[in-house]
DNA sequence: CGTCATCTTGAGGAGTGTCAATAACTGTGG
DNA sequence: CCACAGTTATTGACACTCCTCAAGATGACG
């Protein structure tokens, strides 16, 4: 259980300021000054940060946990758009297109800590210093292009490419060991990022074991990452990224035989 | 034929600066400053502005005409990403991510004017210019946010909603006349923009006739656009619009009951 | 050990992609 | 103005992927 400091707002870690930071280029001081204009609220496993159609107020930092971001579309389906973890930031794009309502809903999928800022900080912060300010456009920029890619996926690859694609950036992201790692979250949440239903995630799986990755439950195991990828997206270089972190294991193991990182929550 | 200055570069005309801008809020003076450090080049039907890994050295303001971005993605297949029109922009995603290569390549549909900023350019005025950095900001996010409801439609609506919704953007970004309007470009064109064959689209047609939309050869009327509305989008409000438009236009109609401006060209 | 949530597996069908043949349009040269 | 070739679009037949509905299986937890 966090602490509660007098104002009734959890006092905030720093620890997750890390990534490629909207606080980058700056001072110690000035990052905690800025860190002073949010508070951290927690959030019990499903609940809902804000929900789309209300009045947008704040920016948000993901501190610690998992947050989906989903939609209900005019249709009534719902679809998940991100999956946010520590690090991540929500609402700058509606912030700075001078949106009043929220466009998603957000929900904890697991406890988490958010630090919350009011949306006019963000603004004026982004026109007072510079730096901070391209650093927001870098984020920003970062994720548009991210997005983007996601489309490009969605339109050219079949089911079995999407989800090994998921898979090698999630074991990348969450910095998990691609020998074995548990998946932190559920299938359907999976398949719903992916825009397809459970049960094409579910038949994709047997189909994975010739990419070289395996799935047994929540277990998932990244055996062979070049078979994978030649089957998977070039662009992400998911595979370097993967592979350093393999050959980075590989040291470590020589070094402290005992030591696993796979559960770090 | 565009004029030709001492520099071998045309001369521009910065009445393609519309649209929430760069430049808003900015002195004429400013603007006009800022418009110096750009050259304007002409590119002939077909003819490629940049190509996918190359190495990225500028900034992209459409002055006029159609310009495709696309990408070939591992697979081979080519993918339309965006079709961009007068007062669009290229590349500042790319530039502020810290890339050094394209991502995408960029290729004029019809004779296109294009002004060019060298890159240094768009990072160091975004720097010292807080309010040309707030603009920067709402565009890119502006164009995050039309990238994730993109992606969100090609998740849950059919071949024929993504027809539909298509229609109705163009009608509206193009300014056309909802009554009658011919396409500005190619139906395979519109295909790869929607992630979809041309066979499908061309299948999409008959079945829009019941949403009050009918297509013949390259001539598009949208009839009835509460029709369309209730088997598209919400969330775009082209209706809402288009439907401006449409009175706009029976305004003009009664007053001046010979003007078309259909062709725009 | 039962209950609930989550996931897997099966059968059938709707929607798109693919391949191929035909049709309409565009521009060129006679 | 017409014939021609090249591009672009339509239409048809068929295959394949993914969605839908439904019935079990597995796992988590009291």
């Amino acid at each position: 259980m966090p602490n509660k400091n007098s104002d009734g707002q959890d006092e905030y870690d720093p620890g997750f300021v890390r990534k490629d930071s909207l606080f980058d280029g700056l001072s110690e001081e000035e990052k905690n000054n800025f860190l002073e204009s949010g508070k951290v609220l927690s959030f019990r496993r499903g609940q809902t940060v804000f929900r789309q159609g209300e009045p947008l107020h704040s920016f948000y930092m993901i501190c610690s946990g998992i947050v989906q971001l989903s939609r209900v579309t005019p249709n009534g389906r719902e679809v998940t758009l991100d999956i946010l973890i520590e690090g991540d930031m929500a609402c700058a794009k509606e912030i700075f297109e001078m949106r009043d309502t929220h466009m998603v809903t957000a929900s904890a999928v697991k406890p988490t800590k958010i630090m919350i800022f009011p949306k006019r900080w963000l603004f004026e912060t982004a026109q007072k210093n510079s730096v901070f300010a391209i650093n927001l456009l870098a984020a920003i920029s970062r994720r548009a292009q991210m997005v983007e890619l996601d489309a490009e996926h969605q339109a050219t690859m079949s089911a079995p490419q999407l989800a090994a694609c998921f898979l090698m950036h999630l074991c990348n992201n969450h910095g998990f060991d691609p020998h074995g790692f548990d998946l932190p979250f559920s299938k359907s949440l999976i398949a719903s990022r992916l825009g397809m239903e459970l049960e094409t995630l579910s038949r994709t799986f047997p189909v994975l074991e010739k990419y070289g990755i395996s799935i047994k439950g929540k277990r998932v195991v990244l055996r062979d990452l070049d078979a994978a990828d030649k089957h998977v997206c070039d662009n992400c270089s998911v595979r370097e990224s993967c592979r350093a972190r393999l050959s980075l294991q590989r040291k470590k193991d020589d070094e402290k035989p005992l030591q696993s990182k796979t559960h770090s929550d």
